[in-house]
DNA sequence: AAAAAAT
């Protein structure tokens, strides 16, 4: 399978043009359709916003919610193997998600979802999320999203869940009852069939279960929160809002750590709510916060934001967090590492958010170390983890190379690989290239070169101007400039397709960020490239580096292979901690050196009335990981 | 050591 360089190159190329590569892309779905449902739809009489509970009542009837019988959110609606999981119970001994919360569940009259569509709704007046992108078109759209994935790579993909009572795993989206607006979303992306991971944590998330969960981003890991959310929020209870007030309160919270990270999940989010009567705002810094203020006015379900902006609002009231049924952590991992973490504990522990276990919580990442495992777990409650593993499938689209470069030879090696690229390429134009350096200085210098010598190049960092940021990548993204140079801010989520090749023109320190990096191709079953230059400061990645690409069967040259075993029997040399071939993700609660402990890691310990974990029967059995693995993606 | 994230 596995070819030349050459070769290599030539495939990304065809399989990132063979669609259009200069057709914009993230948009999803049917025109057509969309415009006569908008067409279909009575004229508003005003944009007010109507908050969810009363979105599917005749404007002068409002019900009293109805305290909730026994069981689970959805009990009813799930198929009987997903039923409420007597796992979830809390320290009080209740059941988890309903207790407390007068109108949970089946309040509604039956809980039909088709009863929220009818009534004065202001659905006319919400911008179709799927004719937002310029130039879409069939070609252009084919082999987005889910219609592009590779699902007979996922056939065979490892899966590893730990924690009580899993709910097991669906293989349509009809399996769950998301409701009608939802599904038909599901349509109008033209999501076929769930991804693997989609498989697993929906029906974990409709359970109402807490979640870690290990998947490659790229294969639909923002629909496996987003679906769970957004039906949630349409059968919930109400969500008041004070008059008068100026503070609004969200149900749902997702945190990412960049800012485009959160423009690209309210985009999705946008599509998957779209006419569900469900408000998705977002909220980042670096933009004027007058305009995010007026959105959140207008009011909001599930809040997009990244940390800073999001402390920004908290403090000036305009927003509570007392609502908040829902939190998700998207790359939860970088969010719990050293820069992030006291914001987030800040967010998630000391403001006015309902307390783990009266909010249910979802953490996503592609990698998660153990000691990030251990942090995260302060937020979660008796969750469940999930690891969909890559071993042998989907990540084997991208073939890595490793070559050695000295500092001084880095750009002229990086101008051979980009001509190459032109004249192997079927199309005249430049294959879509990510090049990945290390320091924002760095970034604009390289850019300037590249540009210098007749590659149109453009960049993307943290010193530039939010505007700037956002027209570097739209430039990168059609084509116009099909070099980005970028810091690790585009390393994490950033969903741009067609990327043939992403070059780490500076490895990165941590395995954990190459493995983000190079997951910027290869997205959604397309094939990929990824070029590193190695040199003797990258020796501390030489061990890692070498058994990430063993694990995936790459070729490993031999001087790299010989980097890493002078440094395994250095003195103290050992495994790094953070490191360590990824396959699967293996849950931290699992490693014996945790077990004594067990108490501090899953909910405060001994207040709940469940079994131990270790006397659960999901452990000890059928790792299919290496023992010390720490960390995964897929 | 660098990058990201509020003004």
């Amino acid at each position: 399978m596995r070819t030349s360089w050459a070769d290599s190159v030539a495939n990304a190329e065809n399989s990132a043009f063979a669609t259009g590569a200069s057709a914009s892309t993230n948009n999803a779905a049917n025109t057509n359709t969309s415009a006569a449902v908008v067409a279909a739809a009575p004229r508003p009489d005003r944009a007010a916003y109507v908050p969810p509970h009363l979105r599917n009542r005749a404007p002068a009837v409002v019900e009293a919610p109805v305290p909730s019988p026994i069981n689970g959110p959805s009990a009813a609606k799930l198929p009987s193997g997903l039923r409420a999981p007597s796992g979830g119970t809390r320290p009080g001994g209740g059941p988890v998600r309903d207790m407390g919360r007068p109108g949970f569940g089946g309040s509604r009259g039956g809980g039909s979802w088709g009863s929220r569509s009818g009534g004065w709704d202001r659905r006319e007046r919400e911008v179709n999320p799927f004719t937002n992108d310029e130039e879409t078109t069939d070609a252009a759209f084919d082999g987005q999203e889910n219609t592009g994935i590779n699902f007979d790579a996922y056939e065979d993909i490892p899966v590893e869940t730990s924690g009580e009572n899993v709910p097991p795993p669906v293989s349509t989206f009809a399996e769950i009852d998301l409701g009608d607006a939802v599904n038909e979303n599901i349509r109008r992306c033209k999501y076929v069939k769930p991804t693997p991971v989609q498989r697993h944590a929906i029906p974990i998330l409709v359970a109402g279960r807490d979640l870690m969960a290990c998947a490659q981003t790229g294969s639909g890991k923002t629909a496996a929160f987003c679906f769970p959310i957004i039906s949630g929020i349409m059968r919930g209870p109400p969500s008041h809002r004070q008059r008068g007030s100026r503070t609004v309160y969200p149900s749902a919270l997702i945190l990412s750590p960049t800012r485009e990270l959160s423009i690209q999940i309210h985009e999705e989010a946008r599509k998957f709510s779209y006419q569900a009567g469900v408000r998705v705002v977002v909220a980042y810094g670096g933009a004027p916060i007058n305009q995010q203020l007026r959105e959140l006015e207008r009011g909001v379900d599930i809040l997009v934001a990244t940390p800073g902006r999001l402390v920004d609002l908290l403090e000036r009231a305009r927003v509570s967090l007392q609502n908040i049924r829902y939190l998700a952590l998207d790359e939860a991992d970088r969010m719990l590492d050293m820069g992030f973490e006291p914001q987030i504990r800040k967010i998630v522990e000391q403001m006015d958010m309902p307390t783990r276990g009266q909010r249910q919580t979802m953490l996503f990442s592609a990698t998660f170390p153990r000691e990030i495992q251990r942090l995260a777990s302060d937020f979660l409650f008796n969750y469940i983890f999930l690891a969909v593993g890559r071993v042998g499938s989907s990540t084997d689209l991208i073939v890595q190379r490793v070559e050695f470069v000295l500092e001084s030879d880095k750009r002229s090696h990086l101008m051979d690989l980009l001509h190459a690229q032109r004249v192997n390429g079927t199309s005249a134009k430049q294959a879509l290239t990510l090049v990945f350096v290390e320091t924002k200085k760095g970034a604009d210098s390289l850019e300037h070169w590249l540009c210098m010598n007749g590659f149109p190049a453009t960049t993307i960092h943290g010193d530039r101007t939010q505007q700037e940021r956002e027209q570097a990548l739209r430039s990168f993204k059609s084509g116009a400039t099909p070099i980005l140079v970028a810091t690790d801010v585009a390393a994490r989520g950033l969903d741009i397709p067609h990327v043939a090749h992403v070059v780490n023109f500076d490895l990165p320190n941590d395995i954990d960020d190459y493995v983000h990096r190079i997951g910027r191709t290869g997205r959604a079953g397309k094939s990929g490239l990824a070029t590193a230059f190695f040199n003797e400061n990258n020796s501390s990645l030489s061990r890692s580096l070498a058994e990430l690409m063993q694990e995936a069967n790459q070729e490993v040259p031999q001087w790299l292979s010989r980097y890493a075993a002078a440094r395994s029997h250095g003195g103290g040399g050992g495994r790094n901690r953070r490191s360590g071939p990824r396959f699967g993700g293996r849950d931290f609660r699992r490693d014996s050196s945790n077990r004594s402990g067990a108490g501090d890691y899953f909910g405060g310990g001994s207040g709940y009335g469940g079994g131990a974990y270790g006397a659960s029967p999901g452990y000890g059995g059928g790792a299919y990981g290496n023992p010390g693995l720490t960390s995964a993606w897929d």
